[in-house]
RNA sequence: GUCCCUAUCGUCUAGCCUGGCCCAGGACACCGGCCUUUCACGCCGGCGACGGGGGUUCGAAUCCCCCUGGGGACGCCA
């Protein structure tokens, strides 16, 4: 057990997406690694915007994803009293004042900094007013004064240092009393006894505040890991315009968790020239000194591929299980027909998401078999009578279904007919799946069993034109 | 605009710290071939990058500087 505590703090406005399950994954991989603690804290101080939906569809990426923490779920609106008292603390100690500048004010004077190519941070006009008007204010932290600069070493970035002259007195209480981000981070970071704070690049800029917010408060300051941001295809932040962003989505579309975990990972993090990883892996090689510096590109084609490779080797009775609510969104019912798990064996070389094997599979349910139009009309036809009938006479001696006594019996229908093999199984994959492309005729054929091959091939002897 | 971060194939990356083993390796995608009862899988091969310019050095993808490109931040959002 290491004195490790690291925490993922989403804001629920929103589902769990990409990026933050990222975030999330690196903080969880660590604190598994390491024996240490992994804390989930929601950060809803922002009442408007914050909602129960998303809290419960962060929670449920998470479970999906397989990452349990050990501390909370806590909410920081439960906490609103005590922040407030730490404002009056530094209110009280001089490290913060009443600001009673208006956000019509402050709009004005930061569009006039921009204009002119200032730096758009706030002037300072409420700082040494010793009046306190009956009027709304917010409170703002006051930057300590004769200091040059603040600087961390950045477990991921190396060293990183900021000019205090760059910072500005930040707001920590709005006009209503809540506490906002840059406040209630530090005091629930360091109170909740975090070493290191794992989060987005975007929060680079925050962090000397936050530094300096840690010092006022007379906490001591946790390592930071700034993980860089994930872009699109065109390089910009990644949104909805790129395709889904949300976790979850790809659930939805057919996809396992282990390849949504694998893929995240190595999205800026690497181990030599590996590419497949479990999550046991994972806990054991996984390293910050090994995560990249610079954002990168999120490529959906590679999330597939893996996607595909955790289908090919997954366990069928699992992938079964999995498949069953696809299935049933078809309306399919697999309490009648071929037992579900051969019917993955079978498609598991073929499907690249859940989704593919839910389309792949449903033939073998439909009965009767619902024909494809194009190879009906070119393998369902008259002449192809004594073949069909020629196949349900060898079928129907042959005592078991299994490779080799199929492959006999398919022998016998090459010599009376005189066709290659070839010429005898497209249309017989017509008449058994419905269309031209299957697993191979024997595994379907197995799949499906002697009575219901039987049955398909006497309806497409019916159905012959 | 200002500040912070960043820079190897189209994309994810190895190599960079501890210069020579790198006329740069792997993976995805793409192209070609093989296998084959269809579709896939698989296998083999191909295409393809050290952003530019200066240094330092016998030697630089690796060290230093500048430029350029990209990202982020500049909220009473987080």
């Amino acid at each position: 057990m290491s004195d490790l505590r690291v925490r993922f703090a989403p804001s629920p406005t929103g589902y769990l997406h990409i990026g933050g399950a990222r975030t999330a994954l690196f903080n969880y991989l660590l604190a598994r690694q390491q024996q240490g603690i992994f804390v989930l804290r929601i950060e809803d101080t922002d009442v408007e915007r914050s909602t129960q939906e998303s809290v419960d569809a962060i929670l449920n990426a998470m479970e999906w994803l397989g990452l349990s923490c050990d501390e909370g779920p806590f909410y920081q609106s439960d906490n609103f009293d005590h922040y407030k008292q730490k404002v009056q603390q530094l209110l009280d100690e001089g490290k913060a004042y009443r600001c009673y500048c208006t956000p019509e004010e402050l709009e004005a004077k930061r569009e006039a900094a921009m204009k002119e190519g200032r730096k758009p941070k706030y002037d300072g006009t409420c700082r040494n007013r010793n009046d306190q008007p009956e009027q709304p204010y917010v409170v703002r932290f006051k930057l300590p004064e004769g200091r040059e600069e603040v600087a961390f070493d950045d477990q991921i970035k190396g060293r990183i240092s900021f000019k205090t002259e760059e910072l500005d007195d930040l707001i920590i209480q709005r006009t209503d009393g809540t506490p906002t981000y840059n406040f209630v981070v530090v005091v629930d970071d360091a109170e909740m006894g975090m070493t290191l704070v794992i989060r987005g690049d975007d929060h680079v800029n925050n962090t000397p505040r936050q530094i300096l917010l840690y010092e006022a408060l007379g906490y001591p300051v946790p390592q930071f890991a700034h993980v860089p941001m994930i872009l699109g295809s065109d390089k910009k932040r990644l949104s909805k315009r790129h395709g889904a962003t949300s976790v979850m989505a790809y659930q939805e579309m057919g996809y396992l968790p282990e390849a949504m975990v694998n893929y995240l990972v190595r999205l800026g993090w690497s181990h030599g020239d590996e590419e497949i990883f479990s999550m046991d892996d994972l806990i054991e090689k996984f390293s910050l000194a090994n995560v990249g510096r610079a954002a990168g590109v999120f490529n959906p084609e590679k999330l597939l591929w893996l996607n595909s490779h955790y289908i090919k080797t997954g366990d069928p009775q699992r992938l079964a299980d999995l498949l069953k609510p696809f299935l049933a969104e078809k309306g399919i019912n697999t309490e009648t027909g071929p037992d579900l798990v051969a019917v993955v064996k079978s498609l598991q070389e073929r499907a690249a998401t859940m989704v593919e094997m839910a389309d792949g599979a449903e033939f073998y349910y439909r009965d009767p078999v619902h024909y494809d139009e194009k190879a009906r009309e070119k393998f369902l036809t008259a002449d192809k009578a004594s073949i069909f009938e020629t196949i349900a006479d060898q079928l129907e001696a042959c005592s078991e279904f299994a490779e080799e006594s199929l492959e006999a019996a398919f022998a016998v229908v090459m010599e009376k007919t005189e066709l290659k093999f070839g010429k005898i199984a497209q249309p017989l994959r017509v008449a058994l799946t419905g269309g031209t492309a299957s697993p191979s005729i024997y595994e379907v054929l197995q799949v499906l069993g002697k009575e219901s091959a039987l049955k398909r091939i006497n309806q497409a002897l019916n159905s012959l034109s």
